[in-house]
This record gives C-alpha cells, sequence and structure tokens, in this order.
DNA sequence: GTTTAATGTACATTCATCACATACATTGAC
DNA sequence: GTCAATGTATGTGATGAATGTACATTAAAC
C-alpha cells in the first residue's frame, strides 16, 4: 500500500511508502525525505510533520519515522527537539577530502553498474535504461 | 577483506567481496557475477568453480556461495548439478509485457535517483556524478 | 507560575534474514 | 561397485527491522 504526505513548498504529494518493496522502511522515508531536502522542496525552517502525524499518514510505527528523522539529523538536514517537533537545518554541502571523493564516485560507479546490470537482467530494453540514464542528466542541467 | 575470482574468460580477477559492506554477501556475489554474465565474461557452457572452492577463494562460507548460485538458477543463467558443478546455461533474454517493462523502467528511475541523490548529499559534486553516468552510457555504446 | 498535552527518546519484543555449521543425498570418476 | 566431490537440507547464533510501551521534556494554554 502506498500513502502520500503532501510537502509544504510544493503541490504534488510525495514520499511514499512501499511495505513490499525489498528496501526498508526506514531507508524509504530517508530516500524520500533526503529528496526533497535536495531538491529544495523542504528548506531550511520548514517543519516536518510530527513523526506520530507521519506515521499515520504512512500508515507505519512513529518509531519508524522517528527513526528515519534520527538518520537525517545525523546527516545534517534536520534538527530534533522535544515538544517543538522536528525543522530543516541550514546545512552546507559537506567538503570532501579528494581520497573520500575518489572512493566515493567510485562506490558510487559500482553501484550504478550494478543497478543498470540488474534491470538488463530483468529484460529491460538497453535503450530504455540508457534515456533514463541521459534523461537524469539532462533534469539536472535544466533544474540547476 | 578482499578476494579475488578469476574468470575462464578474462584475464583480469573479478568478483570481489567486502565484508563491511552493507549489501550482504551473497548480494555481492549475485551482482558480480551477472555483471560477469551479462557482459558475457562467464558464457553458455562454462564451468563456475564449486560452491566449497570459490567460498574458499573469496574467504566465506560455501552456502553463501551456494545460496548465490541458487539465486541465478532461479534467473536462468547457471544449471546447477550435484557432483557435476554449476555450469552457465543458454540464457535467452526474458520477454516483458508492456505494463511490467513500463513499471520496471519506473522502479529503475526511481532507485537511480535516490542514488544518485544519495551521493549528492554525502558531498559528490555534481560533475562527477554527471560524468560517471554519461561513462556508463558511453561504455554500453561502444561495448555493444 | 502551574498544568497539560504533544513531542521526541529509550528500551523491550517479535519476527525475519544473514552467514555459518553440520549432516545428508546424489552422482560422476576410477 | 566404491568413493569422493558436489549440491541440498536443516539448524543455530547474531543482527537488524518494525513495532509496542513507557518515559522525559517542553511549548502552549490558562
Amino acid at each position: 500500500m502506498n500513502y502520500a504526505l503532501y510537502m509544504p513548498n510544493v503541490q504534488t504529494p510525495s514520499l511514499t511508502v512501499d511495505v513490499d518493496s525489498d528496501v526498508s522502511i526506514v531507508q524509504q522515508i530517508v530516500n524520500g525525505l533526503r529528496g526533497a531536502l535536495v531538491r529544495g522542496d523542504l528548506a531550511p525552517g520548514d517543519s516536518l510533520p510530527s513523526s506520530r502525524a507521519l506515521g499515520r499518514d504512512l500508515g507505519v510505527h512513529f518509531n519508524t519515522v522517528a527513526q528515519a528523522y534520527r538518520m537525517l539529523e545525523a546527516e545534517g538536514w534536520l534538527a530534533l527537539k522535544r515538544r517543538a517537533g522536528t525543522v530543516v537545518r541550514e546545512r552546507p554541502n559537506p567538503a570532501l577530502e579528494d581520497a573520500e571523493n575518489l572512493a566515493l564516485t567510485d562506490s558510487f560507479k559500482k553501484e550504478l553498474l550494478d543497478l543498470r546490470t540488474r534491470y538488463q537482467a530483468l529484460g529491460v530494453e538497453r535503450e530504455a535504461l540508457d534515456s533514463a540514464l541521459e534523461d537524469l542528466i539532462e533534469t539536472r542541467r535544466i533544474s540547476k
């Protein structure tokens, strides 16, 4: 089942959770919120729903949401305060050492390759995957 | 720790396993072998090491390798026979219904977007990620 | 200022999964 | 036919995921 959350700065619903997915619910929430944060749909100063409210909307336990919030807090995106709720923080992009940067880029390439290979093995045509890759690059060019 | 396996049709070692990774060992083996199968480094008729031999080389338990073999058997890549060992099968690319194809392409886009966003949030520059994407497209064009 | 209710935090529980250990069934080689 | 190498089946301890429940904090209401 999928549920939706409405962001303060965007009209279309985002943050859906698929209980049947093989990626954990916490990770799905983290991915969805991180995407909104990177896109700017959630901006510094914005308040997020309480873990209980979001858990209710998503159909999961509030502790599951709370854990996702804490992971995003650890990444520097959110500030969590008791009773006051969860707020988006100002978050400068982390500066990386060259070595870290190279290592991360390599990991990215490896994950990317595995991802593409997996869908290719499932029978998706090369052209469809290629154009999805192109689309991602293009989208980024336009949006920035 | 990383270990290496030598494929019959390729000089450079492949299939490394990282115990500290957050992706499971079985999945790493599946990913590595599937990559070799899709690339053609492992071709129909090729024999794979026994689960015990590969487990020894990789430094993991042979049942872990056996499980990976069985997953690839379920995908249609391998034929497992007792005593005779594991052999690469002829495997036509699965034909997909249009609906499946669209759904898979959507999943691919979603996973791709999450992947890129995650590394972007880690501080990797947009240009590095973009060029990795471009490289993947280019590599595929050349190799096929 | 006191009370109160809403929020995040902490810990226990249940269940699934991972990697491994061990015993077994099968079967090609000799 | 015997044997040893291979895959198969089942059990186990550890880890993690999602939830249940109780608690600590604190902004808001009065």
